[in-house]
DNA sequence: TATGAATGAGGATTCATTCAT
DNA sequence: TATGAATGAATCCTCATTCAT
């Protein structure tokens, strides 16, 4: 049996565990985003990798809050890279925000799954008691705590007028939900535009009094 | 054993009835706010009821969905009145915007398990195969089909600047869902704060080119 | 609250209330037909008897053993009309049994969901402990018991020749169920067909040695 | 968890689970032949069974339906050996058709519960809405198959008279699942004899006109 | 003659998890 | 590194029946 399963990287595991993981994690995400986090029992994720049984899953993460978590982490190291490239060099910060939510959303188009699936264990992952699986803290810095500290940075160069940050940030990362919820529903979304729109949207309510 | 359990407004329904349903649907809407659409067993809904057994939720709803929708219902009626009351004789459109965000969150204030409630099932609500309980037309009426009525005729009459109706709509609805589920997190949230800040963004992201 | 739920034939019953116990026993015949013995639930019945509560069977039987009784009867006594009609006169053994068997089937095709109603009624109704509703004896008496009575004067007259009266009597049952439980499946079946193809069967079957 | 159920011969089980397997459809058999297939709950299965909890059952096999399956399949390859050894030889049509019919009625002594329970199964096995488990060519095959085209060769080769083929089969299977039920109200019918006297009954039946 | 309201027991099935090898 | 075997608790829902009016 394995011991220390841990959420950290994958400092100390084979290579044949690190790809276990990741086919279990790949379905996971699959099923997620198709029936709902609700409905994306162990059963199903493992019918979806084409695996035996369910005790791989057991065997490879500790619980169903670490195989949440590494999910998470999963699409969050994808997302950075995928920001990365392409923010990167931008300094002013309304192109800088303008950058930021298009790029969110152009994400969206390379891995909807994985969005939509982070998304949804956001919302819903809780243990059978119904407490959160991740504190409000976690949860908050892992949804908005990014935005957030760059609106501040912002407000504070003057470069964005007045408005409550928390607010402001909450409400970009909804609006990304949004769209990944909506993309579901609707695969020929144009992303484009949609990414286009909600740049111009923030653009304008973040923009310093005239 | 009751028969024709339907979605209909009260008619037909005896006094006592009645007192049973809307004493379950306030039940279920606690439960569900507090530890979430998945773990809303109808176990949990019956102990929260003070009721004797799941058996009682049974015979007065056909199943879950139709309890699902009942609590929608209820809690959309409570919704419209109370907009009625502080939207009613505003005409001029942004106006009627800022006044239409305010009353929302607001009605958060008043409403907070059944505001939150409403989004959990309107984002989770889908039968044990995963497939969801409610359409998507049907479910886009229910979140913003009154929004994006408003935003259109805005538009036509020149009151708002261009962008996409749709999107926005969306982007309106989520921040108010977003506002619920942190006001779930944090009870002392000031609304009337959130709900200027809020009104201004949108006021701001509608406003006709100058 | 109505006492005296019996068995008996309709004495000191309204009519309202013979009429409302006909209704019942109908939709029941039909219900039975369709979804078998197991699944014909009382509330299925009153569903398709359109009545409101199942509270309405309970009220007209004492349970659902004195309902299956009534079904029973119900059949039975239109079956005896339609057979006393079509074989009344007959004397002669042989003819008598081609008659028999040929009128058992004809009444397939006037009453083909009383008919097969019966048969579910006879084979399962147990409760749900497991012991038969019905006792043996009374089983087989409503089942062969008049064919029983038929071949064996027929085998005192000379008429037939030599055989297991009892399990002869049980294949002629058995072979008309069988044919009531094909109709149902099968709706266009020639019955009259099968009505003389059984009769000559067992004519050779019970014709005395040459 | 077990994924795979399915209702392929042992291919690819362990041993343990073919034993598991086993024991279960033995339970099963037992209670189905002694409570009637409305009556034969996994409670009562897993209760005759020795086991734990109906859990048990679940996990060896995918549902209700693959159960039963399983049932018939192991009856039937039961009987199938059995009729072989009897009847493996004979070539004369008449003959077999004796052997055939002495063959089952001996096998109900052999394996009594089986074949009653292959008999209510076929008769009610359906889901809870009313639809046949194993639809009506499956089911006609499975329980007259082989009948059939025994009769039909035999009337080619001249060796039977002429009748309708599929109603003769019925009836013989009709005829030998009467017997199973008799056997089951009393124990010590004597199957010879009733093997014996069927045997004649049908031949007398098909004898081709002198 | 009817019905509204309620009930306790039981139905099959799914859940994530654990033991032992 | 993996897996076969098992499990207790929980899921929603249906059953025929009873109480009180």
């Amino acid at each position: 049996m394995r011991v220390n399963h841990d959420n950290q990287p994958d400092t100390g595991r084979t290579v044949t565990e690190q790809a276990r993981r990741a086919q279990i994690i790949g379905a996971a995400v699959e099923v997620i985003a198709e029936v709902g986090y609700a409905n994306a029992s162990f059963a199903r994720i493992v019918e979806r990798a084409g695996l035996s049984s369910t005790r791989m899953i057991s065997y490879h993460f500790a619980d169903k809050a670490e195989l949440m978590s590494a999910i998470i982490g999963t699409v969050f190291q994808a997302k950075d890279e995928f920001l990365g490239e392409r923010i990167g060099g931008t300094t002013e910060r309304a192109a800088l925000l303008r950058a930021y939510i298009t790029s969110e959303v152009e994400f969206l188009g390379t891995h909807p799954d994985g969005a939509l699936a982070v998304a949804e264990i956001c919302a819903n992952a809780r243990d059978s008691t119904g407490t959160q699986m991740f504190n409000e803290p976690v949860l908050r810095e892992m949804r908005v705590g990014r935005i957030e500290r760059q609106l501040r940075q912002g407000q504070r160069e003057g470069a964005f007028g007045e408005f409550d940050v928390a607010l402001m940030a909450l409400t970009i990362r909804q609006a990304v939900d949004g769209v990944a919820t909506r993309l579901a529903a609707e695969p020929d979304l144009d992303l484009a535009h949609c990414g286009r729109e909600l740049a111009t949207l923030f653009d304008r309510a973040t923009r310093p009094a005239a």
